[in-house]
RNA sequence: GGGCGGUUACCCAAGUGGCCAACGGGGGCUGACUGUAAAUCAGCUGGCAUAAGCCUACGGCGGUUCGAAUCCGUCACCGCCCA
């Protein structure tokens, strides 16, 4: 059902938090996105709105919800969303967002990810409204000619001039023949679904030009092309990405999650605030200005913030013991209900059950700790990694502020 | 095909015969402090060993040497230039 709305309110809406890196883009988009909502509201035929996702790893995070939101929107207004499962591009390697090639994947890989992929996204997206398609079904099936084709579309200057190709090329660092394929495989994507709009991050502007161009080469009206800011990861800088290991997944549980949140730098929180919460312009204004003045903690703004995050995914009942969790373990020091067990031979040096319960690497990364004191052993700090365990009781190890064990005797 | 340069720990990167388990930075970990797992400061960051010490490691293999990340040979891979 769609929510009426004027047409302005629409574009309002829709244009929020879209950035182009240029005005003038943005200006030329926002017009070309009105005038596609006139003709669908006139001709009654919804928008088909696509954004594509390579299933390079088993599970989204939020990094991918933030053009999902965007989608999302566009399903409440009546329109088609349509989600692209690159299927085949995963398998090129999309040079984007990396300085380096990125490692490329099996299809088995990229198939099994794919399943928990879909299944994720629906956290955000609505089922019935939408499409699911794989990007291989068609471009697996592109014959030489069909790419030489599609390729006369392109200079070899205007790869260069991108960013990530123009860096690499500087410092001599490799440029694979196969990356220039990616954004042509996207601009073919795009035809294929015949999009009216395309979604992406704004590293991925280039890409979704190129499948600009190409509709056009084919004769179809070009897509509106419209880019949402990167998210940071957790480390407060850098892409949320998988491979660097910054990521906040959809599917973690809820303690994880907020505790996650709470771990982002202060700096990184406005990012956060536009990119992955329910917030309206008005309330980030407000929050913003808060933390600006001092009338706002910036530890109270992010609780807020953990709090928004793990509701969207867990529901407002996973909120409460969420937040009590991460009050109780690192705001008071406290240990968690749930520790894992580990069974020790009564004798058994304390250094050896570090290593056994999985709670350090190495027996020389254990003393080490120890000689930090990191290691505690029912609250105590250990001073003696040679320490032999012999409770008649559960004792309850813990290694720094997170990891925790029960350490039980064996019969 | 030819010439030149390169390959060092999770990443970047220094080291050109012994003082090298290997400078520095990033990341990670621990501690202090705090406003949180933020910021800041300090320490740690191959393995085994209570310790002395031992083992493994500077692309692979082989060699020179009392001794090699460092020299030589060879193979693999990468980059640049020329064709």
């Amino acid at each position: 059902m769609a929510i009426e709305q004027s047409i302005d309110q629409q574009v309002a809406l829709l244009m929020q938090g879209i950035e182009m890196g240029d005005e003038k883009l943005k200006e030329a988009m926002g017009k070309e996105l009105r005038e596609r909502l006139e003709d669908s509201q006139n001709t009654g035929v919804p928008l088909r709105v696509y954004c594509g996702y390579d299933p390079t790893s088993p599970d989204l995070h939020i990094g991918h919800t933030v053009t999902m939101r965007k989608l999302r929107q566009f399903q409440e207004l009546g329109h088609q969303a349509i989600f692209v499962v690159g299927s085949f591009t995963a398998l090129v390697g999309d040079p984007s967002d990396k300085d380096k090639a990125r490692p490329r994947l099996t299809k088995e890989q990229v198939m099994a990810n794919a399943k928990t992929y879909t299944d994720q996204a629906f956290k955000i997206l609505d089922r019935e409204k939408t499409e699911v398609r794989f990007n291989d079904r068609w471009l697996s099936g592109v014959t030489l000619e069909q790419v030489i084709e599609v390729a006369s579309n392109f200079t070899v200057q205007q790869f260069l001039v991108r960013d990530n190709f123009s860096k690499r090329y500087a410092s001599n660092e490799p440029i694979w023949l196969h990356e220039f394929f990616y954004a042509l495989l996207q601009g073919y994507d795009a035809a294929e679904l015949r999009a009216d709009v395309q979604l992406g991050a704004t590293e991925q502007l280039f890409n979704l030009l190129a499948g600009r161009k190409l509709q056009e080469a084919m004769g179809m009206k070009p897509q509106v092309a419209l880019t949402v800011p990167v998210l940071v990861g957790t480390d407060g800088h850098l892409r949320m990405s998988k491979s660097t290991g910054n990521t906040i997944g959809i599917d973690e549980p809820p303690e994880e999650m907020y505790g996650k949140v709470m771990s982002i730098p202060d700096s990184a929180m406005s990012n956060y605030f536009r990119l992955v919460t329910r917030w309206t312009p008005d309330e980030v204004a407000f929050l913003e200005e808060g933390l600006a003045s001092g009338d706002l903690h910036p530890r109270d703004v992010k609780m807020r913030l953990a709090r928004e995050v793990v509701e969207i995914y867990h529901g407002v009942e996973a909120v409460e013991p969420a937040e009590a969790a991460f009050v109780h373990l690192v705001q008071e020091g406290g240990q968690p209900e749930d520790m894992p067990e580990h069974a020790y031979q009564a004798g058994t040096p304390l250094i050896d059950a570090m290593v056994d319960s999985g709670l350090v690497e190495s027996k020389s990364q254990a003393r080490r700790l120890v000689d930090q004191n990191g290691v505690r052993l029912n609250g105590e700090v250990v001073e003696d990694p040679n320490f032999n365990l012999d409770f008649q009781e559960a004792a309850v190890l813990q290694v720094g502020k997170r990891r925790f064990a029960r350490l039980v005797r064996a019969q």
